[in-house]
RNA sequence: GGGUGGUUAGCUCAGUUGGUUAGAGCGCUUGUUUUACACACAAGAGGUCACAGGUUCGAGUCCUGUACUACCCA
């Protein structure tokens, strides 16, 4: 066979190997090699948007879930994972004309459809980028059922449930004040608009009109002149952060309640510049507490004001264009830009003598998520989906069970946002998505409908006929549907929905939903919402939910934060994909969130903990090298058989154990504590143990048992680092095919073309049971004594290559012991000649160290190494240690806790004291012989 | 204003029905070209588990409150 390297390169390995897995068609349900009783596991991958390139939130997505996904296949069951991309309407369409406009070119300069062509070649550029890394992370996805948002099939599912929730009357067009984005000009969901936390810098304007008396009616000058509210007597001051919207003021309000103004209240105010006349309103919703108690009313451009606009009945007057420029309402200040106009209103209003003060203040300032822009409250007409009995369902189904949402606590937010359901804006005057299929008729008539809705054009014209006769022209809704609504179907358009297909019949409802948290009530809460009332199922039983990945600092990574952001190809290419993997499943719990610490060292991003994995895919290459050596060896020279050793029962007594734990961590999605005990197995046990004693052994045992562990640890790990785990059991197949007489029965089965084909390991009952346990017990007395004779040599300053004498007192283990005669010597750097162990020896008669350990008790002569003092402070220094645990443990036993606690646990207590006073008997004893 | 996390060794973090003397990696100290691995091996130092109460035989873990911090919603 061919050497191994000294080190693990992960650039020789990952790309061939995954070439290799796709090339065979193992990642298709098809393929799968072994199944077992389980249900079958599917899973949709959350689309990421085609606006570039995946970040580490998508590697983290990747690395979760292909681990959901090699687990599940390797336990045996159905496994499908189906990838696939998101249009992404605003995000892409923004990227796209910012990249137009590196070329000076703009959207509103080229009709729709050639502006549509350049966002399918970025969307081919983008697509290419993220399924290139996708497969570089090594996701086992099966790409010959990849989809896209846009695809026909999956706009075929968008217009029929657009098309059902309308018949079912959920869907409707409305002329409604909504969240304007007046850089990308177009309307936004609640969701979509963010806040800071506390606000952006900004002022209060307090600022008075004049109000009409029955000697001064309105201004007589122009507005500038000076003079413009000369004569006034009686003012009303108003407090405002946005002071150019007085322009479209239509009232002013107070409070009911409000003594300081029941005067005014049935006056008429002015308003500044227009002169417009308008009443002075009482409202309840008014705060007496904020500013003066009286608050511009300007209904056009507030969602408050619009609200009391409706009820007070007053003119809606915008002021605003959709670019949030005056229009012509705004009399001199019209053309000007909003903030621009601000300035200047407020120089004038100062001017006019109608600035009382300026203060600062923090202004709640919405933005929109993708452009950044201050969202403009809007009239504006737009297609509305009631959401209120989906989210009801959606609800149920998460309170009676039938989907779990994972870490639960995110169960709260979720039905905290479901209670508060707001209908939702669907419709986005973009040109990048699903055409809403609505269409309407060039001459709407009175009485006849005034659009129709249908699943494609041919049947909007069949139905516009009805009513309209022959000749009637249709023009279609140039609006199209927010991204969210198309990948609320993601689960079951993927599968065929809504044709009946054998994917959707075979696959759905799917088993899993992984994500980040943050997209918790954008997609999960929409697509169970969505799911159930499309297919009549919830469209999986689990959502796990993990954290967000930060930069060091705790903030979110951003393109604003270019030396703290970090491409995950840049990291695999570095540290290997495995490494990658397994650092963001080790890095934290699961929802929790995920500081990477970003340090650039001679150019070259890295990030300190990946070294740690990098290091352990190191150590599995290096440990199944030298059992592949090991193999070597053995087959040129066949040992005769001796049985199991102690050793070669205790590690595949653990490594048994640490099966049935993993196991139980990972169905409990305990991803992270089940990769850190498999790691402590396979470096704690295996490496630093078990192939250190094998040195000694050359048995088919253990030869079989070093097979046995490898292929143990390999299994283990396959699904957190699937490439150097193939790799290496490949090798290790390849090594065990070459030896003719080992006991085959007695080695894993290596029948499988693939690691990520073969069973994950599986508790063997035999193995946790006679010499096996009994493994467990007297293993770690062993190694207790090795490292008690080691810490010895070391504290007294043993030079590395001295060998030493030793006499062990080994009660009734002394079998153990002298069976394990050789270990002790060579790991412990004990003269084999010199090293005694018998059931009860007496103390030398020399000047020795001892080292009690419980029913052991190690002696080792000291001649010339230490001084007896040294010693006596030793023996003391653990005689004060024992004495505490005597204390406490008796303080224990005499208290309640002898009278309360589980029995066990008392036993277990006794067992301890009595230990540990047998200790402190033998110890005196060494102390007063010194 | 409402809600949810976090606060454990110098750093980054584990710690899921409350039960030995609280763990890991990195870093630090000491030693080692031990024939798989210096991406390593051996030994070691290092923590009043944010603070204050409470429940309990027993609390990092449960309850109440406080502080700081992050995020979500209005």
């Amino acid at each position: 066979m061919t050497q191994l390297s000294k080190a693990y390169d992960p650039k020789t390995v990952e790309d061939r190997l995954y070439q290799w897995w796709e090339s065979q068609g193992f990642f298709r349900p098809e393929a799968q090699e072994y199944l077992s009783g389980e249900p079958p596991f599917v899973i949709t991958i959350p689309p990421p948007n085609v606006t570039g390139t995946l970040h580490m939130g998508h590697a983290l997505t990747s690395a979760v879930e292909d681990l959901m996904v090699r687990y599940s296949r390797m336990k045996g069951a159905r496994t499908l994972y189906v990838p696939g991309t998101d249009h992404a309407g605003i995000a892409t369409q923004s990227v796209v004309e910012k990249k137009l406009a590196k070329e000076g070119k703009r959207r509103q300069d080229m009709s729709r459809s050639d502006f549509i062509e350049e966002v399918w070649a970025w969307k081919e550029y983008s697509h290419e980028i993220i399924t290139r890394q996708q497969k570089k992370l090594g996701i086992t996805a099966d790409w010959t059922r990849e989809r896209f948002t846009l695809d026909e099939g999956l706009s075929r599912a968008v217009v029929t449930a657009f098309k059902r929730l309308y018949d079912r009357g959920l869907i409707y067009k409305d002329t409604r004040m909504v969240n304007w984005d007046p850089v990308q000009l177009t309307g936004v969901s609640d969701l979509e608009v963010e806040f800071a936390d506390d606000g952006e810098p900004g002022f209060l304007w307090t600022i008075r009109y004049p109000v009409q008396t029955n000697r001064w009616e309105e201004p007589v000058a122009e507005w500038g002149s000076g003079r413009w509210a000369e004569g006034a007597t009686e003012w009303i001051t108003v407090a405002t952060t946005r002071p150019e919207t007085l322009l479209g003021d239509t009232a002013v309000a107070v409070n009911p309640d409000d003594d300081r103004y029941t005067r005014l209240a049935a006056c008429n105010a002015v308003v500044p510049v227009v002169g417009r006349i308008i009443p002075i309103i009482t409202d309840a919703t008014v705060e007496k507490d904020f500013g003066t108690g009286a608050v511009k009313i300007t209904p056009a451009h507030d969602f408050n004001d619009y609200e009391v606009g409706k009820r007070h009945h007053l003119p809606f007057i915008e002021v605003l264009t959709q670019t949030a420029h005056m229009n012509q309402n705004a009399g001199p200040y019209a053309g000007l830009d909003r903030f621009e106009c601000r300035k200047q209103l407020v120089a004038d209003l100062k001017k006019e003598g109608l600035l009382v003060k300026v203060d600062d203040y923090r202004v709640r300032l919405g933005r929109g998520q993708r452009s950044g822009a201050v969202i403009e409250p809007r009239i504006s007409p737009q297609w509305f989906c009631n959401m209120q009995d989906m989210a009801d369902e959606a609800m149920k189904a998460v309170r009676d069970g039938r989907i779990r949402i994972v870490p639960d606590r995110f169960e709260k937010t979720y039905f905290h946002w479901l209670e508060n359901i707001h209908d939702w804006c669907i419709s986005r005057q973009l040109w990048w998505g699903h055409q809403i299929p609505v269409w309407y008729p060039d001459a709407p008539e009175p009485g006849k409908p005034e659009h129709f809705c249908a699943l494609n054009e041919f049947e909007a014209y069949k139905e516009a006929r009805k009513h309209y006769g022959d000749d009637v022209r249709l023009a279609q809704d140039a609006d199209v549907l927010d991204t969210w609504f198309s990948s609320g179907l993601w689960p079951f358009s993927t599968l065929g929905w809504p044709e009946d297909t054998a994917d959707f019949r075979d696959f759905y409802p799917t088993t899993m939903l992984e994500t980040g948290y943050d997209i918790l009530f954008f997609w999960v809460a929409r697509m169970i919402m969505l799911g159930i009332e499309m297919t009549g199922q919830p469209p999986y039983n689990t959502v796990y939910l993990h954290g967000l990945i930060r930069t060091a600092d705790g903030e979110k990574m951003s393109k604003s934060k270019p030396d703290k952001l970090v491409d995950p190809l840049e990291l695999i290419e570095y540290y290997g994909a495995d490494a990658l993997r397994f650092y963001l499943i080790t890095a934290g719990a699961a929802g929790g969130d995920i500081k990477v610490d970003v340090k650039v060292v001679d150019g070259q991003k890295r990030v300190e903990r990946i070294d740690g994995a990098r290091n352990f895919a190191n150590k599995l290459w290096n440990a199944v090298r030298y059992v592949i050596g090991k193999i070597e060896v053995y087959q040129a020279s066949s040992e005769p058989s001796t049985g199991f050793s102690l050793s070669d029962r205790w590690i595949r007594a653990r490594g048994n154990q640490v099966t049935a734990e993993a196991r139980k961590l990972m169905d409990d999605y305990q991803y992270g504590e089940a990769a850190r005990i498999i790691y402590e197995y396979a470096w704690g046990d295996v490496c630093d143990w078990y192939l250190e004693l094998s040195k000694l052994q050359s048995s088919p045992e253990t030869i079989e048992t070093l097979i046995w562990a490898t292929d143990l640890i390999l299994r283990l790990l396959h699904p957190l680092m699937p490439y150097v785990t193939e790799e290496l059991w490949q090798h290790l197949k390849t090594a065990v095919r070459s030896v003719t007489d080992l006991r085959l029965d007695r080695l894993p089965n290596f029948d499988w073309s693939a690691l990520m084909l073969a069973p994950y390991p599986i508790f063997d009952p035999a193995l946790s049971q006679g010499e096996y346990a009994g493994a467990l017990t007297e293993m770690p007395v062993v190694q207790e004594v090795i490292r008690a004779i080691r810490n010895a040599r070391a504290e007294y300053k043993v030079a590395l290559d001295k060998r030493i004498a030793a006499l062990i007192s080994a009660g009734r283990l002394e079998p153990v012991m002298n069976a394990q005669h050789k270990a002790i010597a060579i790991l412990a750097r004990v003269d084999t000649e010199h090293l005694t162990i018998a059931a009860s020896a007496p103390p030398p008669a020399d000047k020795c160290v001892t080292l009690v350990l419980g029913e052991v008790t190690v002696f080792l002569p000291m001649s010339g190494l230490v001084d007896v003092e040294q010693e006596r402070q030793r023996l003391q220094a653990e005689l004060a240690e024992l004495t505490k645990v005597i204390q406490r443990s008796e303080g224990l036993l005499n208290g309640d806790f002898a009278k309360r606690a589980p029995a066990a646990l008392i036993a277990k207590e006794r067992a301890k004291l009595a230990d540990a006073l047998s200790k402190q008997d033998q110890i005196n004893e060494h102390l007063t012989q010194l």
